[in-house]
RNA sequence: UGGCGUGUGGCCGACUUGGUAAGGCGCCCGGCUGUUAACCGGGAACAUGCAGGUUCGAAUCCUGCCGCGCCAGCCA
């Protein structure tokens, strides 16, 4: 349409008359010559008044009757209004329907349970709170992206289709590709250590996919995540990113995301006590920490969900826990030389429970160490052999992590469940819409 | 995969000790020239996941199956 305006710039053009377009999405009557109607084009809402007198009577008549969810066009004046969210209204002198709903919309303004809204996600989408939850996921996004970009990263993409995997086949889909079985990605990482090497600081940002069978609130099937990779960096400059990036991402949300917080009703103030520095602490010494609580486990054990939680409960804010046991950890994870059986790997807890948002660490330089790695965990060896390469021609010291962009978002909007911070989000259960 | 929980109209949600399925939203009609999860009056339609069992009688108790949810392991 020509002249039509974005509703979110209405306040721009007080007193003018404009063109806008956009879905009806709540109606109001006070008697049969006074319509209000609720009308979204997606970048906001506003109300339009149509009133008898102002428009031709069989506009009147469809502004009354118009169902829910159809498309419209109105042509009218903005008037400042206080009363209104945005400041402004319409007053209509022209209203044409542009594509009439049927009236069964499913998603209504009262309560509906998780499967019925997720059975509707093409629906849902367009209520406030999953609207909020996309605009914190692209500003998340997006202030990843310009804090790696700013630091002089180059963003290099990782393919989907794999024939090797970084860490055994056990999560991974397999998909029929030609005469051949293969699988769906699910890490950049060994590709980003090879981009590294010819381009220093690199990341990519892309679909990873994990067949764990797995129902918890944080995890999905398909997800997106960001993975840096920094060629002679260690274990300190890779925290040292890790922080700037989770820091730069709490900053911005809190400066350009307030009314998708409002919306979300999360307390800012939490958010604000997420700014860096944050607190790094070795596994060893966490375990010291969860000593005699309800939480503790023997050196050696893995971290579970209840040990994440119990940690990230002590700080206010992300907490950096590195050199977890060799045993427990991938086989390409470097060994702190001044006490082998740890690594020099590093997750980042994210608070409220949202769990792991980053692993990462320094990998290992040495081809003995990894070639005897691979065969120790019994991992067939032709599929590394382009990625034991990278140590053969010039091999360097590489740090670097994976982000779960849609735990970050989660945690952001404080949305209780990581299927909330994806737009179609894939389970177990759940692969379609 | 395991543990726990849950399944009632299009949606949400009652039915407590087993006794013959509330209410609300939505929908339709009407009222109101300033409403904003509008309000007020009237109306129609629509349901106990599936298969067994116990009982005079089951939405309610029992068993199995299926779906979904939460938690755990695994991970981001």
């Amino acid at each position: 349409m020509q002249d039509r305006i974005r509703i979110r710039s209405l306040s721009e053009h007080v007193g003018a008359e404009v063109v806008l377009c956009g879905w009806v999405r709540q109606r109001r009557s006070s008697g049969a010559k006074l319509h209000f109607l609720q009308v979204s084009d997606g970048t906001a809402g506003v109300q339009v008044v149509v009133k008898k007198g102002n428009v031709p009577d069989e506009q009147l008549e469809a502004a009354r009757y118009v169902p829910f969810e159809s498309t419209v066009v109105v042509r009218g004046t903005v008037k400042e209004d206080a009363r209104q969210v945005g400041g402004v209204e319409v007053s209509a002198t022209e209203f044409e329907v542009m594509s009439a709903a049927a009236e069964d919309f499913p998603i209504g303004r009262k309560e509906h349970g998780v499967g019925f809204l997720m059975d509707n996600r093409h629906l849902w989408l367009r209520s406030s709170r999953p609207r909020a939850a996309m605009r914190i996921r692209a500003e998340v996004i997006r202030a990843c992206r310009d804090y790696l970009d700013e630091g002089g990263f180059t963003c290099v993409d990782a393919p989907i289709f794999n024939s090797s995997a970084a860490e055994g086949t056990a999560t991974l889909f397999p998909v029929g590709y030609f005469d051949q079985t293969i699988y769906l990605s699910q890490t950049g990482q060994l590709h980003m250590e090879a981009a590294a090497q010819a381009l220093g600081d690199v990341y990519c940002f892309g679909p990873t996919f994990r067949a764990e069978k797995s129902k918890t609130r944080r995890h999905l099937t398909e997800f997106w995540m960001l993975e840096p990779e920094m060629a002679f960096a260690d274990l300190d400059e890779d925290m040292d990113v890790m922080e700037g990036m989770i820091g730069r991402v709490v900053e911005r949300v809190l400066e350009r995301c307030g009314p998708e917080l409002d919306v979300l009703e999360r307390d800012r103030a939490i958010l604000e006590r997420c700014l860096p520095p944050y607190p790094r602490i070795s596994y060893t010494e966490a375990l010291e920490r969860l000593e005699g609580t309800d939480a503790s486990i023997p050196w050696g054990e893995d971290f579970g969900a209840p040990q994440e939680d119990a940690v990230s409960a002590m700080f206010e804010k992300p907490v950096l826990v590195h050199r977890f046991p060799t045993a427990i950890k991938a086989f390409y994870m470097k060994p702190d030389p001044e006490q082998p059986e740890v690594v020099l790997g590093c997750d980042m807890i994210a608070p409220e429970g949202y769990g792991e948002i980053i692993g990462g660490g320094e990998r290992s330089a040495d081809l003995a160490y990894l070639e005897r790695k691979i065969e120790e965990e019994g991992l067939p060896k032709e599929p590394y052999e382009w990625y034991l390469d990278l140590r053969r021609y010039g091999a360097n010291p590489t740090a670097g992590f994976g982000m779960g962009l849609e735990r970050v978002v989660a945690w952001m909007g404080d949305l209780g469940h990581v299927r909330e911070a994806a737009p179609f989000a894939r389970t177990m259960a759940r692969t379609s819409p």
